[in-house]
DNA sequence: CATGTTAAAGAAAATCATTTTCTATAATGC
DNA sequence: GCATTATAGAAAATGATTTTCTTTAACATG
């Protein structure tokens, strides 16, 4: 999803699109994996001038009610992935944090319907993507 | 799973089965629903003479490491699920916050090894038990 | 394009969940 | 029993997140 979709949706919910959060924005999108509050505001410290922690915790708070965050719980840290709004589950690599969308779905949500109304669903993998296999591989081949 | 089967995990990793975790792992199980640390302490003060929040944290701390309490992320709040130790699924309720094990899995870590090598994987499914299901009809045929 | 309205930025303070510290106690092994 | 050591609990510390308040800038309107 690009950046001009997102800004339409921000618009269309009566947010405004200041230029702070246009920067927090790109990088998140552009970071490819899950971040904290505090990690995004460093990432966006490094790439622009920086932008106050506060600005980044309230989009953070817009783009989850939007549907376009979703909070992941690792090791009581609380991480973050920036979202499109169609379906999908996410492969989280548990070494570098970079999350994989996938949008294959068995939809088992009416699977399900003996407990109750199943409203919405999700699935998280996790594991350790190609390329941090690879680097530990190599790590291995160097111990004794 | 039965409280002596918990006091003998616990007994292999080294953890003591004192009065106090016991008072609590008991409220935990059986409350059926997922809590915070601060929802279960005041169950736990309900029921028996009242044990430190302090306690209660430490015991959700290690159960979780045992693979016997799961944690859940709503609306920003923590909370934990007593857990048995085979791999399931859960249905949680918004309204009541209780939670159904669902033991059938699709297996699908193996579908997606594309992505690389995935470890473990946990499905939630949200939505409405059938008795607030239930409940919600009745309000509704109240209002005007 | 100028202007009024109002959401948002940012700094600082406040809040609140969670963790740590420290001492007394009780669970476990011998 | 007795010694050892993990745990309970109270109090303090920590640290992430939220709130407050003032200034600024985004947007709608004319």
């Amino acid at each position: 999803m690009e950046l001009e979709l997102i800004k339409s949706k921000l618009h269309e919910s009566n947010f405004r699109l200041t230029q702070e959060r246009e920067v927090v924005l790109t990088t998140f999108m552009n970071s490819g994996q899950m971040l904290t509050p505090a990690q995004l505001h460093d990432c966006v410290k490094k790439e622009y001038n920086s932008v106050g922690l506060t600005t980044v915790y309230r989009l953070i708070e817009v783009l989850t009610k939007l549907g376009l965050a979703t909070p992941f719980l690792i090791d009581g840290e609380i991480y973050y992935t920036f979202c499109s709004d169609h379906h999908h589950h996410h492969f989280v690599c548990l070494d570098c944090h970079k999350v994989k969308d996938i949008y294959e779905c068995l939809e088992m949500t009416h699977k399900y319907d003996d407990v109750g109304t199943v409203n919405y669903h999700r699935m998280d993998l996790y594991g350790h993507c190609k390329n941090c296999e690879r680097k530990n591989i190599n790590v291995k081949s160097l111990e004794p």
